[in-house]
Formats: C-alpha cells, sequence, structure tokens
RNA sequence: GCAGGUGUGAUCUAGCUGGUUAGGAUUAAGGCCUUCCAAGCCUUCUGCUCGGGUUCAAAUCCCGACACCUGCACCA
C-alpha cells in the first residue's frame, strides 16, 4: 500500500521532506543566521514523534527486557576518552599539501610503505613522511604538518583551571564508568543491561544528507553486561526462529535469508547475547513501522569495525538514500571496562560463583610482634613487610635449622631476626567466588535516523483526497503520514462539523476527555471538514472526531480513521476507551 | 576539506541579456457560506541567504562567507 519504491524518488521525498518542514517535523537549526551544517531544530511535531519512539524504546528495554535506566551528563573529563581509547582512536591525522592544499590522512599516504601506519603517533607519522619522502599525490608537491583532528567537540570545565573536557560522542561511556555502582545496584546479578538515552555529539568532517549524518544526535544506548564463561542464553530462545536478512562480512556481497538460531550455529553471529540483542532489534524496529523487508542486518568488515569492537552488526534500512545504518549492535568484549579500570585504578569485576567450592592450602608467616618490637623499634614494621616478602622455603630451611633469618632493609643494612620470632602456619581458604570481567553486547540506536526511516516508510501520496467527489479545484498529490499510532506525535483531532448550533462546545468537551486519558489532541474548527482531515492525514493523526447534529441529539459522535477515510459511530463516553485500544493494537 | 552546481515569503516557483510598488500557486490567520473528505467568496501576514564591490540604478553582474545538493575524500 505504501508508495514508496525502490530507488531514488526525488520528487517523492521532496514532498516528503517540505511537509515535514512546514508543518514542524524538523528544520535546519539557527536559521535566521544562514544555518550550521550538522545540526537540526526538532519541532513541535519531530519532538514529539522522538519522544514516542523513545517510549516504545522503553518499552522494550526497560520494561520487558529489564534494562536498568540511567541519565549521566553529556560532558566528560579528558582522562574518561583517554580511557576509553577515544582520544587517540577517535581522531584522524590530517596533512596538507603545501601546494594545492588537499588533505589527506596521513596514515594512507604510509600504506603499503610502513607496516600498521594507523598505530603510530602524530610524531611518528611525521616522521615515516619525512624520511620515505612522500608527496602529495595530487601535484607532487610538499606535505605541511601532521594535524590530529579529533572528531570530538573540545570544551573546558570551570573558569580557571582550564580542566579539558570533550561532549560524549557515545552515550556508553558513562555506563562503564558506573558499572560498579550499577552491579551493586543491581544486587550483584549477572548479566543485565543498563540503558540511557541522550545526546551524542561528533564533530564530522562534511555532515550531509541532512538529518541522517548529524553532529548533535539523540541516541538510545543498552549496555549488556554478561558472564562470558557462560555459554547460551536462555531467553534467546524467543528469537531462535526468527529470519532475518544478513550480510555476513565473508561475503559481504551477498544477502542471506537465515533464523537467529541458525546463524549462531553455523558461527555467523558470534553468539547468543548478540543474535538475542538482533532479534530485539528488529522487534523494535517491526513496532515503530519500518518494513520487514526494508531491512536487513550487515556485519561490519574487521577494517571498519570501531576500536572497541570484536564483532559488529549494523541493523539498514533502505530509503530514499539508499541503505542506512540506523542501530549498531557490536561485541565490545571486555575492552571498555579493562581500559577504565586500568586508566583509573578502580575494580570493575563481577563475581561469579565456582560450581564447588576451592580449598586453597598455603603456608604463610606470622611474626610475634611482642618479641620483635622491642628489638627493632621504629624498623619493625619495615622489617615484617620484608620477611613477608621472603621465600617461605627459604624461611623454611632456617627454621628447621633454627638459625636466625638475616633481613636486608635497603639503607638500614642487615638485620637479624631471631627465628623463635617467625612462625609458619598451614592456611586454608575456601573460596566461593571468582571475579571476572563481563563483556558487553551493546546495541546502539541512532534515534534521529529512525525517525527519517519511519517517515520514509510511512509517507504516502494519492491523487486526490480518499473520498473526494467533486472535481474541480485540483491541488497537488494528497499526502498521508500513516505512522503506526503508538508514535503519532497527534493521537485524535477533534471537530465541529460546522461552526453554529453548539457543536463546537461539545468538540471541547470531548478534546478535554480526551486530555485526561493522556492523549494528545488537535481541535480544529477552521476551514471545511475535508481541509481538516487533509491537515491530520498529512501529520500522521490516525484518529478524527467529528461531532454533528445527530451528536446533540443522542451524544454520538463519528470516528474517523486515518488510512481507510472510514467513519464510525459511537457514544461519546466511549471515544477514549476505543482510541486508547486502536493505539495500543487491541 | 577539494571540485562543480544551487540559494526568491512557511512550502513550490516566475523574474536573473541590470531599470516602476518582485508576480503566481499552495499553506497559514480572520470572516462569510457550509450537516462529512484540501469547494467557493472577501480580507490579511510573511520574501530576493548574508557581507562587500561595480553602477545613476543590483534579486539580476563580480568577489567573499554561510547553507544545501552532487562527486571525491572521510564515516564508530
Amino acid at each position: 500500500m505504501s508508495s514508496f519504491k525502490l530507488g531514488k524518488e526525488p520528487a517523492m521525498t521532496e514532498g516528503l521532506y517540505s511537509l515535514l518542514k512546514r508543518r514542524g517535523f524538523f528544520w535546519p537549526s539557527y536559521g535566521i543566521y544562514g544555518g550550521v551544517a550538522g545540526f537540526y531544530d526538532l519541532g513541535p511535531l519531530g519532538s514529539l514523534l522522538c519522544d514516542n519512539i523513545e517510549t516504545v524504546w522503553k518499552n522494550i528495554f526497560i520494561v520487558s527486557e529489564d534494562y536498568l535506566l540511567v541519565d549521566c551528563p553529556s560532558i566528560a573529563p579528558e582522562i574518561a576518552f583517554k580511557s576509553s581509547g577515544h582520544l587517540e582512536k577517535f581522531s584522524d591525522h590530517l596533512t596538507r599539501c603545501l601546494n594545492c592544499s588537499t588533505a589527506f590522512r596521513a596514515d594512507h599516504l604510509l600504506e603499503g610503505v610502513v607496516e600498521i601506519p594507523d598505530t603510530l603517533s602524530r610524531n611518528e607519522l611525521e616522521g615515516a613522511l619525512r624520511e620515505n619522502d612522500i608527496e602529495c599525490p595530487v601535484c607532487g608537491g610538499k606535505l605541511g604538518e601532521v594535524e590530529e583532528f579529533n572528531l570530538m567537540f573540545r570544551t573546558t570545565i570551570g573558569s580557571g583551571g582550564e580542566k579539558t573536557a570533550y561532549l560524549r560522542p557515545e552515550t556508553a561511556q558513562s555506563i562503564f564508568m558506573d558499572f560498579s555502582l550499577l552491579y551493586r545496584t543491581n544486587r550483584e546479578r549477572m548479566p543485565f543491561g543498563v540503558a540511557q538515552i541522550g545526546k551524542g555529539f561528533r564533530n564530522e568532517i562534511s555532515p550531509r544528507q541532512g538529518i541522517l549524518r548529524l553532529r548533535e544526535f539523540h541516541m538510545a544506548e543498552g549496555e549488556f553486561f554478561f558472564d562470558p564463561a557462560v555459554h547460551g542464553f536462555p531467553p534467546f530462545e524467543r528469537f531462535k526462529d526468527t529470519t532475518v536478512r544478513a550480510v555476513p562480512n565473508n561475503d559481504p556481497g551477498s544477502t542471506v535469508e537465515v533464523t537467529l538460531g541458525k546463524a549462531v550455529e553455523n558461527g555467523m553471529i558470534c553468539s547468543e547475547v548478540l543474535a538475542h540483542h538482533m532479534g530485539i532489534t528488529m522487534s523494535f524496529a517491526l513496532k515503530i513501522g519500518i518494513p520487514k523487508d526494508r531491512m536487513r542486518f550487515r556485519q561490519h568488515l574487521a577494517s571498519e569495525m570501531a576500536h572497541y569492537a570484536r564483532d559488529c552488526w549494523d541493523l539498514e534500512v533502505e530509503l530514499s538514500s539508499g541503505w542506512i545504518e540506523v542501530v549498531g549492535i557490536a561485541d565490545r568484549s571486555a575492552y571498555d571496562l579493562n581500559q577504565h579500570s586500568k586508566g583509573s585504578g578502580e575494580e570493575l569485576a563481577a563475581r561469579r560463583k565456582l560450581p564447588e567450592p576451592v580449598c586453597q592450602r598455603s603456608t604463610q608467616i606470622e611474626v610475634d610482634l611482642k618479641v620483635l618490637g622491642p628489638i627493632f623499634r621504629g624498623k619493625t614494621a619495615r622489617i615484617v613487610k620484608a620477611l613477608g616478602e621472603l621465600d617461605i622455603s627459604h624461611v623454611k630451611r632456617y627454621k628447621e635449622k633454627g638459625e636466625p633469618l638475616m633481613v636486608e632493609l635497603p639503607g638500614e643494612g642487615t638485620n637479624e631476626v631471631p627465628i623463635d620470632a617467625v612462625n609458619l602456619v598451614e592456611i586454608e581458604e575456601r573460596t566461593s567466588h571468582e571475579k571476572f570481567i563481563p563483556h558487553v553486547v551493546e546495541p546502539s540506536f541512532g534515534i534521529d535516523r529512525l525517525m527519517v526511516a519511519v517517515l520514509e516508510h510511512a509517507y504516502t501520496e494519492m491523487e486526490s483526497s480518499p473520498l473526494r467527489e467533486k472535481e474541480e479545484g485540483e491541488v497537488g498529490p494528497y499526502r498521508v503520514l500513516r505512522l503506526d499510532p503508538k508514535i503519532s506525535p497527534i493521537k485524535c483531532g477533534v471537530f465541529p462539523l460546522v461552526n453554529k448550533d453548539g457543536l463546537s462546545d461539545i468538540a471541547r468537551r470531548i478534546v478535554q476527555d480526551l486530555k485526561r486519558f493522556g492523549l494528545t489532541t488537535y481541535y480544529d474548527h477552521s476551514g471545511s471538514i475535508g481541509r481538516r482531515y487533509a491537515r491530520m492525514d498529512e501529520i500522521g493523526t490516525p484518529f478524527s472526531i467529528t461531532v454533528d447534529h445527530k451528536s446533540i441529539e443522542d451524544d454520538s459522535v463519528t470516528i474517523r480513521f486515518r488510512d481507510t477515510a472510514e467513519q464510525i459511530r459511537l457514544p461519546v463516553r466511549d471515544v477514549p476507551t476505543k482510541v486508547l485500544n486502536m493505539i495500543n493494537g487491541t
């Protein structure tokens, strides 16, 4: 039924995009100053749409999947991104030709000249370029200095200290840094997921394609922590038989239809946890109205994988501009927790119960401080420490011989410790748990792109309005946004059929009723009834309620359905429930 | 970032070989009319992307900036 077709249809998408701007979904930011590339405002309807999509997302991740929701700052100190690797890996090294001023990535110029050039630092790259007499590949000119271009926005915290900070390029990092608190909050149960909805910032070199490539964008991310030693993931049962279109990286040209269960069995997808999240992602995309036959999962090539990822599958949706990545599902292994653990010195680990408790016998040194104290006085603590570092078998030999131990203290000479003050004790330790660094699967959703995907697939053009009778005064195509009612910005239009006989009073009362049920409404008395239906169709409002003269007699109204233009009549008091049921699909 | 193209009310567009108050359509607002799908009539709001230059005179020609589009490069 959707008139969206394969391939590019400029006229079609132009119609959609002018509608979106005209009706207030989104537009370029800072327009009165000429605009800034990569920034878009969500207008009144776009904001509602965004919010509704996020609500559906939360219903899946927070309600169904029991993810823990958090909300962390967008600005983080430099150290955070030093540890995460973004400071180093999230930047490109550029060099510019001094003659023709073309910019190149320094590491690309050294490919085949030096081994793994993308691991070199700025100085090393510069050295390598000089040593190998690399010239501008375009004009043969001399190359300038290697500059670092980091894709993160830099800022400072505070007025005096000038503490360097960055706007987060993804919301994930705060979740990793908060791991221990979250783990405790979850009462130390594994596995568990943490979700965050917020904004990400990337200073893209050249943002294009309108809202598809932004410098500030909405993202919804989940981090699912699990024990890599546990094989299988029981909840995955639900998605075992779900079929997906997959483009695996061992054969990037081909698309295969495969069930998620099969894909895990034959090793195409690396784990059930990852496959499970592909299943969740798919059901989410379907729920917000993206048709299944316009979706596919594409596995990243090893070369395009992010610095943290071990395996990554993108959900791509076919739009007028081609296949667009809207969700990335990455296996980040233990990378991030390890990095932050190293960077901060804090242990970021979980505990797993051993199949059975393990007894560990060990011999340890015990000292008699009553004896040592009076002898060594101020040195005692250092002596005890040095004793503890001695080899047990060494101590054992002296003990058997009954000879005093000679203990060396740096700068304080050798000390004679009476062997009677040192005892060897057998200690038995029972451990029932061991520590491990959880692995992470991260589904990361680009909400702005999902909005575009949803809108393009909901957009329909018709030659004329559905029930049109008159032929004169034709005005262009009739546009309908067939959004799923769940995500429609406005749920109900409410109209008096004519502006007299008190019909508008009844209509306004109905608006109040609907509001009490949390439904967004749009009261409209201007223009012909057909024009008002058209306005609602254009912004994707699924239901229109009309008060006519019969309403005065028997308290009934008509409710019109956007996609069919059909109407039914029902008592006023049943309207809110009817609408709610239709929205929830019951 | 480079190269090319484009830039006229909210939207779509005429004018662009310089010369009256920049024209139209849609939308929007107010009213008349109207018992169900953008009807009609009246009234009204909003515009030459910005900054310089050439000229008696610039939407129009030139330069620069910004934005958008296409290609290249880049893309977690």
